[in-house]
DNA sequence: TCCTTTTGATTGCATATGCAACAATTGTAG
DNA sequence: CTACAATTGTTGCATATGCAATCAAAAGGA
């Protein structure tokens, strides 16, 4: 009989170290490698996607767009400026008064064509120095935990 | 016989999707989970790792401490303002004339522990929401990525 | 219709992030 | 000893990030 009612966790059970920096580390070292590659096109990685993602689901809202990225609406905002100063986006008004319509321009297609080639070398480029199937187990985790995170913070379906 | 002569790559061995995209939302959800409970100390999660840092590597000087960290060196004079503001951690002058120490002080020393236990609760929360093997599997995922890719920027050795 | 609530987006504030350029210092070859 | 190179930090610049507060417009209810 043990003294606790409930068992101690196993040490080989038990996570050592933080996730949150852990992801931060990577995060960190990923984004240069392909900054370094995507940036060629005169795009960060972050502008990559953000143009990516108006390309396969705009012209949309802002709303709409920050819950499809999961980023803060606020920070969506911001990350516009750039992209629409540079011609690749656009900020059109919506249908409603409050709400406005993103949407891609020529340019930004352009842009996206472009800088997509160069993702495919970087993400190649992962692939190579991580190994495949480090890169597909590490996707399928993201994805699973992504899941079970994710309903916590607003993003009710998809 | 085949018409090219490297076979292409099989379907289920070729990633889909963008780890840099990946990576970076995962990384935004768990660090608001963080955020969330070690903020009730006053302390975001970025600046309680590199508070931890201190305690457990420190006084030591800013570039060997970005390095450990695996940011650059610029970005670690900068966070290192509101520590030095909030009287958390210490610049002193080093033994060479341009080199410093970083060292924390006796209310920084007092702040990590209280945000330490602040940090247990929400490592345990994703511990929960993850599933324990799911974050054992993750670490070791990246624990190994960061290794494969470390090399490339620096990071002689550890 | 007027009042309240809800919705959609932006702004203020603070921090995080890295590259390139710079400044200050030390080390070194001649 | 001196001109040049390497080391160590910091600033300029641009972007990324989210929370709280705010503003504007639409929707709902009495």
């Amino acid at each position: 009989m043990n003294s606790a009612t409930t068992l101690p966790t196993p040490v080989h059970l038990r996570p050592q170290g933080c996730t949150n920096l852990k992801l931060r580390q990577l995060m960190r070292r990923v984004a240069q490698h392909y900054d370094a590659e995507v940036g060629k096109s005169g795009l960060k990685g972050t502008q990559y996607s953000l143009l990516s993602y108006v390309v396969k689901f705009g012209p949309l809202r802002p709303g709409d767009l920050a819950r499809e990225m999961k980023i803060d609406a606020s920070t969506l905002t911001r990350n516009l400026k750039p992209m629409v100063a540079n011609g690749w986006l656009e900020l059109a008004p919506g249908s409603d008064g409050r709400s406005r319509l993103v949407s891609v321009t020529d340019a930004g297609r352009e842009k996206r064509t472009e800088a997509q080639r160069r993702w495919r070398v970087a993400q190649e480029g992962i692939n190579q120095l991580l190994g495949v199937e480090r890169v597909l187990a590490l996707h399928a985790l993201i994805d699973e935990s992504l899941e079970r995170l994710s309903p916590l913070y607003g993003a009710e379906d998809e």
